[in-house]
DNA sequence: AAAGCAGACAACCGCCGCAGT
DNA sequence: CACTGCGGCGGTTGTCTGCTT
């Protein structure tokens, strides 16, 4: 029943990190790199789960990490963001440099919740507090902030008033499918032979969500992909200059300018 | 000055999907 | 094709710190 524990509990330590733990990880990946969490603890004579390893290197320890205060610019990129893809942390954190999922998560929490409320608009939904979520395609164009991107999902179709996931998939535009996969908006000059990046890596590096039934090699998730039934692709471009945001040194080459 | 409270953030837990066998 | 192990993700909890009373 049930499966065995990631990690022999009985001898890992637990909570915060001291400094020498710190420093023996950072060590050890600097000298081996990452990966093979489950035997990296033991090898880099530390007494803790492999999955704490990972997730200290990935939240604190990592040399490319911010550790500033969230940007407004950042603010609004992590909302327009959340709007689309829901409380896909990683997804989101993908397209921030520099920062992490569990970051942006606590942040999302903590600060851009409570900034949402008190425009009035509902986090979860991201449309104003007191619409009904059933046919508020109309009433999801009172945000500002969302037109840009609420008119880029052209349909409201009716028929999917989901109900299904509701934490993760913010049901705008009156039940638009929000089956997401990713699709890179500029190729990398092919430096790698290996065919294709993992779905993790093309995430994390690309610009574009892909809306319904993707037909190029990216796929969905099968839990996303569901419920989908949507034969038409549309691509919304989530370059920063498209979403309303300068500053970024990104440049929109998803083609369709 | 001390106690209580709320906010912020680090870390843990359990589940899921993918890759290898 | 089924099984297993690993890595990754999102939700939740625990703890620390600053603020208010």
């Amino acid at each position: 029943m049930g499966r065995s524990p990631c990690c022999e509990k009985a001898h890992t330590n637990k909570g915060a990190w001291t400094k020498e733990e710190d420093q023996r990880l950072v060590a050890y990946i600097k000298a081996h790199g990452e990966g093979c969490w489950r035997s990296l603890p033991k090898a880099a004579g530390l007494l803790r789960c492999g999955k704490s390893c990972r997730l200290r290197w990935i939240n604190y320890l990592r040399p490319d990490l911010k550790r500033s205060n969230f940007t407004e610019e950042e603010d609004e990129l992590i909302i327009r963001f959340h709007g689309l893809l829901g409380n896909k942390w990683s997804l989101i954190a993908g397209r921030l440099p520099g920062r992490t999922d569990n970051e942006i998560k606590n942040y999302w929490n903590t600060h851009i919740k409570r900034k949402l409320l008190s425009r009035g608009i509902d986090p979860k939904t991201h449309r104003p507090l007191g619409v009904s979520t059933s046919g508020a395609c109309a009433a999801s164009s009172h945000h500002q902030d969302q037109d840009q991107l609420l008119s880029a999902r052209s349909s409201c179709s009716p028929e999917t008033s989901g109900d299904d996931d509701s934490a993760s998939a913010p049901h705008d535009g009156g039940g638009i499918d929000l089956n997401l996969s990713i699709s890179l908006p500029r190729q990398p000059p092919s430096p790698s032979p290996s065919p294709l990046p993992t779905r993790q890596e093309a995430e994390a590096t690309s610009g574009g969500v892909v809306l319904g039934d993707a037909n190029s090699s990216e796929t969905t998730t099968p839990k996303e992909s569901g419920t989908s039934s949507s034969s038409e692709r549309k691509t919304i471009c989530l370059c920063l200059n498209r979403l309303g945001l300068q500053g970024a040194d990104e440049r929109c080459t998803c083609g369709d300018t």
